[in-house]
DNA sequence: GTCAACATGACAATACAATTGTCAAATAAG
DNA sequence: CTTATTTGACAATTGTATTGTCATGTTGAC
């Protein structure tokens, strides 16, 4: 089994890894009226604070347009709010209101005692070594993007 | 940082990995007329052979409905042939035929040569784990899956 | 052997994420 | 000052995958 063997096999299974687990975060968030997008923006901005859209959109590799209706949507239901921006004038800061923080951090403790489970047969090791592969991964192709919009940081 | 908040650091980066992915695959596929799909699929039969369409369906945790498209689309490219099936009269086993399989044997090479690259700072230790993890991830979350049509085997 | 449950092909409709395209206003760079 | 870049806003489109349905084939219980 060469190295580009086990690549090979792990490029194989990201596919239907990433569509389990958007069913699955899809599975925890029905009923609250969040999508796996949504969800991912409340992330960014918890983390990172206040950000403008194009800044979320880089964050999470995806264009600015795609952000732009998350963002819209979670605005339109209270989670979000817009504030001035000192660097742009046409281009709000975003933040989560009181709302939206405690909803995505109720998310986040539910998300949080089914990961517990899932990383019990798990070593830090592993976990990290698959971090590093990751990486290499979203780092090397992303050679095959065209949009600079898409090329987000890693920090 | 605990185990969790490693398992969590590797949820975030499957979608953009994905994405970035699909897109090298796609880029790499361009002009061929084939498409990410199709090639999941052409790989099934030449390393599993002849299959039903329910068979792939399960090998790529897809609904059988999907891979019927793509199964139709190979055929008409002259890529498949359809063969009789010992054990259900209407469901046909699907192979590769020669110019498929040299197709894909092209398509195989042109990506392994872009594997190379990508291995190389990665140790086989870190690619072992990260396989490990993935599938630990796949059978996780498979538990929510409701369509029995989509708990393929992982052998 | 008969009948009920299940698997399959075939086709249609839909959902959803993401991309592409475009234009005007704001900003940055020279 | 002039030009290139960034951004918001809106529209249209693509691609993957799902859901629904029906007729036919298959399997297993009895």
């Amino acid at each position: 089994m060469t190295k580009t063997d086990q690549a090979y096999a792990i490029i194989q299974l990201i596919r239907p890894v990433h569509r389990r687990l958007a069913r699955a975060v899809e599975t925890k968030l029905a009923g609250s009226g969040i999508s796996v997008g949504m969800r991912a923006v409340m992330e960014i901005l918890a983390v990172k604070g206040k950000s403008s859209v194009p800044e979320i959109a880089r964050n999470l590799f995806l264009k600015r347009q795609q952000i732009q209706l998350l963002v819209n949507e979670l605005e339109a239901k209270g989670y979000l709010e817009r504030g001035p921006n000192p660097a742009h004038k046409r281009s709000p800061l975003f933040a989560l209101t009181k709302d939206g923080l405690s909803e995505f951090e109720r998310i986040r403790q539910t998300e949080n005692m089914e990961l517990e489970a899932l990383v019990t047969p798990l070593s830090q090791a592993e976990l990290a070594s698959t971090e590093v592969v990751l990486r290499q991964l979203l780092e090397h192709f992303s050679a095959f993007e065209d949009d600079p919009d898409n090329l987000g940081s890693l920090e």
